[in-house]
DNA sequence: CCAAAAGTGTTCTCGATACACCCATGT
DNA sequence: ACATGGGTGTATCGAGAACACTTTTGG
């Protein structure tokens, strides 16, 4: 949608103008451990992160970042804060968004460009870290309500990926009973005949994600609201 | 806390600098119904706006719009989303704010301001109009997870008084009994010794919103996270 | 036959829902 | 006495949490 721009009240003859900072935080998981991607940069490490360019949205910005900044395609991408830096060299208005890489195809093109444990990571801009935390605290959240953990594992996986997918995620172990009644119930996952045999054991039953659920929610919020329109129908 | 910019790698010599639009929200309820604050324009309406100052906070912005704008003091503030918007006739990024006024105080200062109802609001343009929706999306969710209800209120309130709110804002009716459950069970309500007598009926006791619950969850999410640190704690 | 992960059911508790009557007051 | 909104309790149901054993495979 093409949207116009209501016409404002001439607010001054000197406007303001500030370099927008986009900035996305990337997830992966490796090693059974929660990562984040890291551009280049001389000493320490630093979040990707490019100024938008005339005529792009925000989200394109994000993930131009993502592209030059690191040499990585996303899958999942998601605005989440902005905040104005105070005391910059340059006025600057910082853009965060939260992206995620699957698990298998998370190879950084960019040389200087390397993934870091997150829980571990402290060579890093105060903003930066404050960031991150803020990422992760929406990605936890977001593990509950919605199905962005599946944008964390490849096309096909068992429940137990998924599960631990949700345990590295949340920094906790999770019952399994109780995980896959509450996966399957959701009836988002779709059972393929495949298996996959990777030990002296039974095999993994292999799911897929099943479409049109891909951003929705899929718990009902606790006091659900009418649909925007007529008021106070019971 | 004074944040630190890191040293960004110089991008390319010709910054590209844009507007900081400033966008909030102002949400009041008022003769039962819910209504947005516009401000003075020639024509329709529009929310207010104002474009970002030099060494000064997006949320101080949006308090500045709404003082400078409306002519009206806040009492709940809260980043909602940013985008860039598109053919403007200079390049700018708007930063949506959601507020919240007090369903008593709420006059608006300055002339040609006005309360606008939000169900039948029409004379807006496309992107205001967004604007409002995902505001009032992002209000009802927070309803149900967050005591952000009691901003709308004065000080002291009966549980109708808050039940209305609820409704209203929902759109929808509510059982008394379940509500009253609750809100009480959810303990952030401290009763007063003052009660209200306003027809020929009952008094209702009145409440006051109890310290320390601001703008916390009372509800805790489906799957708790672990405490950011070592993960994997069962 | 042993190690190792996959897979599967039941019980308990608690919060959400539906539902109807008495209470205190002003006129 | 009656109209008006304030205030209260109970029964049902479903979701979340705790908890242990059998199945299938490779070595």
């Amino acid at each position: 949608m093409v949207l116009e721009l209501p016409s404002q009240p001439a607010s001054s003859t000197t406007e303001f103008h500030s370099v927008i900072d986009v900035r996305p935080v990337l997830f992966s998981i490796q090693h059974g451990e929660l990562w984040v991607a890291t551009a280049p940069t001389s000493g320490n490490w630093q979040l990707p992160s490019v100024s938008l360019n005339a005529a792009e949205s925000l989200d394109s910005a994000a993930l131009r970042a993502l592209r030059d900044q690191l040499g990585t395609e996303h899958r999942y991408m998601e605005q989440l804060y902005s905040l104005a830096v105070e005391n910059a060299p340059e006025p600057s208005v910082l853009i965060a968004y939260l992206g995620i890489a699957q698990s298998g195809a998370s190879q950084l093109g960019v040389s200087g460009a390397a993934w870091q444990r997150v829980l571990t990571l402290s060579e890093i801009s105060a903003i930066d870290a404050r960031i991150i935390d803020y990422a992760l605290v929406r990605l936890r959240a977001k593990l509950g309500y919605t199905t962005i953990a599946f944008h964390l594992l490849p096309m096909m996986f068992s429940l137990s990926d998924l599960q631990q997918v949700y345990e590295i995620v949340l920094g906790r172990v999770l019952d399994k009973r109780n995980f896959r009644r509450r996966i399957q119930s959701a009836d988002i996952l779709e059972a393929t005949r495949e298996t996959r045999r990777e030990g002296s054991h039974r095999p993994a039953r292999l799911y897929r994600f099943r479409d049109a659920h891909d951003a929705d929610s899929y718990l009902t919020p606790v006091w659900a609201a009418a649909p925007v329109g007529e008021p106070l129908t019971p």
